[in-house]
RNA sequence: GACCUUUUCAUCUAGUGGCCAAGGAUAUUACGUUUUCAACGUAAAAACAGAGGUUCAAAUCCUUUAGGGGUCGCCA
C-alpha cells in the first residue's frame, strides 16, 4: 500500500511551498488510496513552537487535506532512536568522537582555504585510546568511504554522490539527544513510507539518510525530490514577495480549491487542462509526472482561479466564507440576486464582500469624476421624474425595474446612459459596479428614492 | 570555492527524433457585447539560453559555455 507523508519542524507557520509538497504527497495517497502521514519533527527543543505547530495543523484543516492516523511527534519517540544509536554503537557502525567544536571549526577554515568541501576528517573513526578530558563526545555513523552512494529519483532521475562527500556525520549530540538525518530515515522506514516527496532542498541529506537506512538494515523508500517555487523573478520566495503563509491566503480573501489549484500547476500538469477539481486532481495525479525545474510564484493565475471559482461558487457556500469577512446573508431574502448581481466582479472574497457593502450601505461620498461627467446637464431633472415614475410604478422585480428605465428613455427621447449614469452615482457613489436593475431591485423602491434625493439634494 | 541539480513566450506549462514555420492558460493590447465596471466572446503580440556536433531530419540525443536553484551545522 502507498504510505506517503509530510513533515514539517514547528518552527513556523505553513510555508506555501511546503503545502505544495504536502500536496503532491497526499494526492499520490489519495490516488493510490493509500495513506498519508503527518509527522511533526520536533527534535530540537530549543525551536519548537506549540503555537507553530498548531498553525500548521490549522492550515492543513483549513485546505481540507486530512491525514490518517495519529500525527507522529519525535519529541516522543527518543528512547526508540537511542535504543538504534545504542545497537549501531555495540556492532562498530557508529562511534563517539570527541573532537570539539573549536576543532571542528579550525578544520572547517582550514578545509575552506583549500577551496575544498567541508567536511569531517573521520579522525575518530577508528580510535581506541583514552578519550581527552572534559569533552563530551557526540556520537558519528560510518559512512562508505569510497565508492559512490547512488538512488533512483522519481523526478530527478540517477543520482550518484560520491562518498568523498559524505562524511561521517553525527547521529546524537553530546547531549545525547538524536539528530534530523538518523531519526528521519527511520521514522519513514518505521512509519512503512512508500515513497518520500519532498523540496530538493533535501536532495543531499538523501546519500545520508541511506548510510543509515543501511546500517540499520531498514527498507528503503523511493525519493521524489520537488523543485523550489522562486519568486516570479526566479530568485527564492520571501516575505518580501508577498503572502508565504498559508492562512494568509484565508485573510486575503481566496478559497482552498483555487488555491490547491493553483499549487497543483506549479511543476505539474495535465495536458492543457487548467481547471482541476479536487476529485480530477486525485485522479489524475501522478508522482511520476512532476517536472524537474523550479517554478515561479505568480499572483496574477491564483487571482483568476480564485475568481473563477467565486464564480462558479453555489450561494450557501458563498454565504458561509462571507461571514468571515463581515457579511451575514443567512437570512437575506434577496441573497441570491445580490451575489449573483456581485460575484462576477470579484476576484477575492474581500473584494466580494466590499462589493456587497457598496450595494447595502447608502453612499456617503459621490466620486468626483463621476459626478462631473454623469451630473451635466439635465441629470438632475431626469433623476426626479424617474423617482416619481418608481413610485408610480413600484416594481417588484428586476425586469419591472428595467422597464421602468426603458420607459424613461422612451418618454425623454434619451439615451440609456442619460439616465444610467447618473442613477449609478446616486446609487453606488461611483460609475462603477453591478447591473442597475438588480441593484434597485435589492434595494427596494424606498431606497432607491432615498440615494436619488440625497444625490440630487447634496451634488453641486 | 567544491559538489548536486536545472534551463520552451513576461509567468505556469504541452512537447520523449519527423504530427512543431512550437500548442494551451494567465497577464498585456485591440475589437465586440453592456447604461458603467467586470464577466464573456473574437483576434493580436509573445519562447526552444548561447555555441558546436550526431542525423536525411533535433525543442527533443551528445559536448561545451553561460544563467538560475540547492547543499556544504552537535538546524530541520
Amino acid at each position: 500500500m502507498t504510505v506517503t507523508r509530510f513533515a514539517p519542524s514547528p518552527t513556523g507557520y505553513l510555508h506555501i511551498g511546503g503545502l505544495r509538497t504536502a500536496l503532491f504527497s497526499w494526492l499520490t495517497a489519495q490516488h493510490d488510496k493509500g495513506e498519508f502521514l503527518l509527522r511533526i519533527e520536533d527534535t530540537d527543543m530549543a525551536r519548537n513552537s506549540e503555537e507553530a505547530k498548531d498553525a500548521i495543523l490549522k492550515a492543513f484543516e483549513w485546505v481540507g487535506m486530512s491525514h490518517d492516523g495519529e500525527v507522529v511527534y519525535q519529541s516522543k519517540r527518543f528512547s526508540l532512536y537511542t535504543k538504534y544509536i545504542n545497537q549501531l554503537l555495540a556492532e562498530g557502525k557508529a562511534y563517539k568522537c570527541y573532537m570539539s567544536k573549536e576543532e571542528l571549526s579550525i578544520l572547517r577554515e582550514e578545509q575552506m582555504a583549500k577551496k575544498e568541501r567541508t567536511r569531517y576528517d573521520g579522525r575518530y573513526r577508528d580510535f581506541e585510546g583514552t578519550a581527552q578530558e572534559g569533552v563530551e563526545p557526540v556520537i558519528r555513523i560510518k559512512a562508505p568511504q569510497e565508492g559512490t552512494i547512488s538512488f533512483k529519483d522519481g523526478v530527478k532521475g540517477e543520482i550518484n554522490i560520491a562518498s568523498s562527500e559524505v562524511d561521517d556525520f553525527v547521529i546524537a549530540r553530546a547531549d545525547g539527544s538524536p539528530t534530523y538525518n538518523f531519526v528521519v530515515a527511520i521514522d519513514d522506514a518505521l512509519m512503512g513510507l512508500t515513497q518520500v516527496i519532498r523540496g530538493d532542498d533535501h536532495l543531499y541529506n538523501t546519500p545520508k539518510q541511506i548510510v543509515v537506512y543501511e546500517a540499520l538494515g531498514l527498507n528503503i523508500p523511493d525519493f521524489y525530490h520537488v523543485a523550489m517555487i522562486n519568486n516570479e523573478q526566479g530568485k527564492k520566495l520571501s516575505k518580501r514577495d508577498g503572502a508565504t503563509d498559508v492562512m494568509d491566503y484565508k485573510t486575503m480573501g481566496y478559497l482552498p480549491e483555487a488555491l490547491l489549484n493553483f499549487l497543483v500547476r506549479l511543476g505539474w500538469s495535465h495536458g492543457d487542462q487548467e481547471i482541476f477539481s479536487l476529485a480530477e486532481m486525485i485522479a489524475l495525479f501522478e508522482p511520476q509526472n512532476i517536472n524537474k525545474s523550479s517554478s515561479n510564484y505568480n499572483l496574477d493565475k491564483l487571482l483568476w482561479l480564485n475568481a473563477y471559482y467565486i464564480k462558479n461558487s453555489s450561494d450557501e457556500a458563498l454565504i458561509s466564507l462571507l461571514k468571515d469577512f463581515g457579511v451575514d446573508l443567512t437570512a437575506n431574502p434577496k441573497a441570491s440576486v445580490l451575489l449573483n448581481a456581485t460575484k462576477e466582479r470579484a476576484k477575492t472574497l474581500v473584494e466580494l464582500s466590499a462589493q456587497i457593502k457598496l450595494i447595502a450601505i447608502a453612499p456617503t461620498a459621490y466620486d468626483e469624476k463621476s459626478t462631473k461627467k454623469a451630473f451635466k446637464g439635465e441629470a438632475k431633472a431626469i433623476l426626479s421624474t424617474f423617482a416619481d415614475m418608481l413610485m408610480l410604478a413600484s416594481p417588484t422585480s428586476k425586469e419591472a425595474y428595467h422597464s421602468v428605465m426603458e420607459k424613461i428613455v422612451a418618454e425623454k427621447e434619451i439615451g440609456f446612459g442619460k439616465i444610467g449614469m447618473p442613477l449609478r452615482v446616486s446609487l453606488l457613489g461611483s460609475m462603477t459596479g453591478s447591473g442597475l436593475d438588480e441593484i434597485m431591485f435589492i434595494l427596494g423602491v424606498e431606497e432607491t428614492i432615498a440615494r436619488i434625493d440625497k444625490a440630487i439634494a447634496s451634488i453641486g
